[in-house]
DNA sequence: CAGTGGTCTAGACCACCGA
DNA sequence: CGGTGGTCTAGACCACTGA
């Protein structure tokens, strides 16, 4: 007897296979807001009966979501919607060491916090319609280890996908900024582009970094987005170059 | 009945699942030079055979391997071990662009082949014994993109590991330098760090570079490695920060 | 102890490849 | 057409969690 595709909207004779249906579902889930971060999502069993699908087709469709640190397993306990915690900062998306070897996790300094409208260039890299009148959050913020300034570093955010946001909220979250979007906005952000610009501290930058002027610098333009590939985040970091550089790794089995 | 141990080294009661020692065991194979690049492996019926597990199990362990892009599958042909190929590195390992945004693949000309005793920094970065006299060699190569330098490239290489390289066969060869690595000498890439410095240009890489003498330069210092984590290259390449920039991704689904 | 995810089996059918 | 990997099922047992 053929399955029934009606009832869940999942469907043997598509083109994906079922499994890449079963992650599709999820991240549409998530993206709904129907299951937050931190929350537990239902048993395997239960999401295999609600779907339609065996256990293993599940589990194939988790497991693709867990490889991306999208959910996140754990024995005996279930399957929950990643967190953007300290400890997850401390492997991911951080990437800043001391020109001793030792990494860095500053701390966060938000100099300033306003509310404008989009200009055409950020609009565009926001994917933000053109034509149209978009607000902005635009943060400044001075990243510091110790006492000694590492980055300046300027955040801009679409207004209308940050409801809620303050400054007050982000001076008292201890946390990770990614958290702090998904605490008081629900946004995941769960990718990011990075492209790594070598240049030259101009006056404003070399002062607020206290370093020379014409001081070699790194200059880091980063991308952040959320599901179904919403960009929704632009920032900028401004690295001392003098003290500090930036790691990668790629490959490993 | 119990699984027999003894024959294939595979044990069930082992701390580690059967899958990761199906990896492990194919790892060892490569390492051995058992499967060279490029050569198609045992079809999973036959693995699985072998090693005395389910084909389900051999699986688990190749898409591991697959994921990490040391072996690649293709369907209706087979498992094979993946090669340095032009296009491989398109996607892997190369991450220069042009500040017009154009992914960049430069022409390599080989200006100095030498061969030398390590010095003791260079003995540490590959990892050989401290103490003994090693032999490295040490390659200079500008990396250009049409007429105009795109970067200067040291790269430094344990001379035991490399047999047979010449710099006849790295002119010769049209193809990425890791390719040349797999043909000429058995060395595999399969995993590199990389750590991204802002600096100004010294007088020689300046001249190198046909750039003033001060202009910004991002100092890119790669490790790489092949399996069992074993170093086998230490490059420095000094790229034009006043056209060049690089980039990297991270997360995604 | 019951419930979770983690591993593993045996087998089925499919899509794709090349002779 | 036979052989390959790709998907999927049903079911088993294990390891870990927390009440």
């Amino acid at each position: 007897m053929p399955r029934k595709p009606a009832k869940t909207g999942l469907d043997i004779s598509a083109p994906d296979p079922l499994y890449k249906q079963v992650e599709e579902r999820i991240l549409q889930c998530l993206a709904d807001g129907e299951w937050k971060p931190g929350q537990q999502l239902p048993t395997e069993t239960q999401l295999a009966d609600r779907f339609g699908v065996a256990v293993f087709t599940i589990r194939a469709g988790i497991s693709e979501l867990a490889a991306s640190k999208i959910l996140v397993r754990k024995q005996g306990k279930g399957t929950f919607v990643a967190r953007h915690s300290l400890q997850r900062q401390r492997y991911q998306f951080s990437h800043v060491y001391s020109n001793d070897g030792v990494q860095i996790f500053p701390d966060r300094a938000l100099l300033s916090f306003a509310k404008e409208t989009a200009p055409d260039a950020i609009a565009g890299i926001l994917g933000l319609r053109r034509g149209e009148r978009h607000p902005i959050y635009r943060l400044n913020c001075l990243l510091s280890a110790g006492a000694k300034p590492v980055a300046a570093m300027e955040i801009m955010l679409p207004g209308r996908m940050f409801p809620g946001l303050t400054a007050r909220s982000i001076r008292e979250a201890q946390e990770n900024i990614y958290a702090v979007y998904q605490d008081v906005c629900g946004i995941n952000v769960i990718r990011v582009e990075e492209r790594i610009y070598g240049a030259l501290a101009k006056a404003d930058t070399a002062a607020t970094l206290k370093i020379a002027v014409n001081s070699p610098i790194l200059r880091v333009e980063r991308i952040a987005y959320t599901y179904k590939d919403l960009p929704v985040e632009y920032r900028i970091r401004m690295l001392d170059a003098g003290k500090f550089h930036y790691r990668t790794d790629e490959g490993g089995v």
